[in-house]
DNA sequence: GTCTATAGTATGATAGAC
DNA sequence: GTCTATCATACTATAGAC
């Protein structure tokens, strides 16, 4: 979501930035505010002005990364067209905006924390999101597209391969963003597509 | 590893159970030694009886989720022959290994966890797990037999998808270990050969 | 081997001055 | 908007009786 901050270096925006690699590195257990505010360079308490809480810092950062990638899966999975071109084009875009964040998001999809009750809505958004994955792979499978795979596995394994890119991501800075969205988006679609010779017509027919 | 209880329903070996249980639930930091206590039926310091802190319980884990993949898959990357072959034998190996085991293992291989400089062995033995692998994926490589990967994303996906089995297993109970730790095989062979018709061969030939 | 009691520490958050 | 001071709570782990 193109967020709306006044300057983007405001404290608000720094404090996003240094939770985002703390929570990456030590988990949102592992970090506390006293160590956010450290890296912001201000006093614990003064956080609280800027963020109701802990979690609201969290929350904000999932709906960075969420937020968009949820609808652009909900519109693949409604789309006209070959499953797998619609998978492919939208894989390609979801890893290569993940691979352009200014943010290191790992470590913010962890069980543990989504699994608070606090969170329910963005586990829901997260569920909402495999759930269009989910369908665009069965979607693929019944057109002939996929190999017969186990649709629930299938789609834990396309946001296994998401989270290794978050990851990679966030160890390894300045790679191209599009080569190595493209090289996970290959990688996805050979592994489910029945012929993936032809998927070079995919990346042939993709659109950012 | 074949741990050499004396007898399975020990009080330590439900610890260990119930441990693992909530780890995945609600990760390591999340969860307390009183919730472990709890689960196992007995007051929290009774717990320190049999493990000597909290870190004990999962080391042990690691210990038993870890130890075989390394060897296996040093073992796989000096080994004779294709390495297409050998990243799919051992892959299929790991991964019904994985869908066998009675613990939850998911929530253990977290970050925030393996950053802790106590942990600094086991995470060292996930760096040298993490290195075969992207040993035998350059050696596929330069045979031809892969496509020309980056060779750190690659192995960081073919993490991402064992990872998503982990979680997979702990919330599916009942699948045929063989036959989802094979898809699983598949699909990261798929994404990695050059030529994936010529993957029913190596099905073919695979020794468990 | 399990218990009660408790020590010692770190945490998230608030109050109120400047 | 940032600070100092502090509260209330939760945690891991230990001591010592049974």
């Amino acid at each position: 979501m193109p967020r709306t901050h006044k300057t983007t270096n405001s404290t608000r925006h720094r404090i996003l930035t240094e939770a985002a690699l703390l929570f990456r590195r030590h988990g949102y257990r592992g970090t506390s505010t006293r160590q956010i505010a450290e890296a912001v360079g201000i006093k614990q308490p003064s956080l609280f002005h800027h963020f109701a809480n802990k979690q609201a810092i969290l929350e904000e950062l999932m709906a960075i990364s969420l937020e968009e990638s949820l609808a652009g899966a909900q519109r693949a999975a409604i789309a006209e067209g070959s499953a797998a071109q619609r998978l492919y084009d939208y894989v390609l875009w979801d890893l290569t905006t993940l691979h352009r964040l200014p943010f290191a998001l790992s470590g913010i999809y962890a069980h543990d924390v989504l699994e608070d009750p606090a969170l329910a809505t963005w586990s829901a958004k997260l569920e909402a999101l495999y759930a269009a994955l989910r369908s665009l792979i069965e979607q693929g499978i019944r057109s002939g597209e996929f190999r017969p795979v186990n649709p629930d596995l299938a789609q834990a394994m396309v946001a296994g391969v998401t989270f290794s890119h978050i990851d990679y991501s966030a160890e390894h800075a300045g790679g191209d963003p599009v080569e190595l969205g493209s090289e996970g988006a290959v990688f996805i679609l050979s592994g489910l597509m029945r012929d993936p010779a032809s998927l070079e017509r995919l990346v042939a027919a993709a659109r950012l």
